[in-house]
Order: C-alpha cells, then sequence, then structure tokens
DNA sequence: ATGCTGACCGAGC
DNA sequence: CGCTCGGCCAGCA
C-alpha cells in the first residue's frame, strides 16, 4: 500500500526529493538502475523530476547517484559530479561495464523497490 | 499568473 | 541503429 507522496511531511518537495534519495540509496554496488523505474516505483511518469532531484543531490557518498541511468542505458549527459566520464568510472570501479558510454541493462539493471 | 527549461522517454522516420 | 520531436510537469524568473 505504498503511498504515493507522503503527505504527512510539510515540505512535499523533500518528501519527494527525499523519496528519491532512499530509492537510489537501495541500488546495490554493481548495480544500475534508470530514471524511469524510480518514477515508476514512486507512481508517477515524470522520469524528469526524478533527475531533477539528483541533480539537487549534494552527497554522492551518501546518495550513490552514478548507479541511475537513462532507460536506454546511457549515462546522464549532466552528471553533476564530474560529468558522464566521472559517472563511468565510477561504475567501471564498481565491476559494471560501460561500453561506449553505455550500460547493458539486461546485465545490470535492478529495479527499486517500494 | 505565465512562459521557459530540464541529470527524461517513447514514437516515428 | 540513430536522430528529431512532442509530451510530460515541477521549479523558477
Amino acid at each position: 500500500m505504498g503511498m504515493t507522496a507522503c503527505k504527512m511531511n510539510s515540505k512535499k518537495t523533500i518528501s519527494f526529493f527525499q523519496h528519491v534519495y532512499d530509492l537510489v540509496q537501495s541500488i546495490p554496488a554493481g548495480k544500475v538502475t534508470t530514471y524511469r523505474h524510480i518514477a515508476h516505483t514512486m507512481n508517477t511518469k515524470d522520469a524528469r523530476r526524478v533527475g531533477h532531484a539528483l541533480h539537487a543531490n549534494s552527497d554522492s557518498d551518501k546518495t550513490p547517484c552514478h548507479r541511475v541511468v537513462f532507460a536506454d542505458g546511457r549515462l546522464a549527459p549532466g552528471y553533476v559530479f564530474g560529468g558522464p566520464n566521472e559517472q563511468m568510472r565510477r561504475l567501471q570501479l564498481e565491476g559494471v561495464e560501460c561500453i561506449d558510454g553505455r550500460i547493458n541493462l539486461k546485465k545490470y539493471l535492478y529495479i527499486p523497490k517500494n
């Protein structure tokens, strides 16, 4: 019975962001998920807002947003901690193959659960 | 209030 | 497979 968004919190933007961060933190090392899957888990179609939330992420240790990629496996062009190159480096450090700026989702996709 | 933008996505060509 | 285009909708000037 996951409710869409916690209405109990007064700041809804924060709770949406926090929900995104929670899901991102649930991605195991060596796996990735997509904006689309996160949005879907949160019962919305707005993958852009998920991206927006991650853009505002300030702690890449706590919230490993390098494990979030496009629905087709491409890396985020606007990755804020050093660009796609840095995102690729971090993924490869975890054993995620990145071929031509792209991840094989058949192999590495993790679907976050509510 | 209103118009523009974006760490997106899927359809169409 | 790749590029373009429209839709999506919250945030912000």
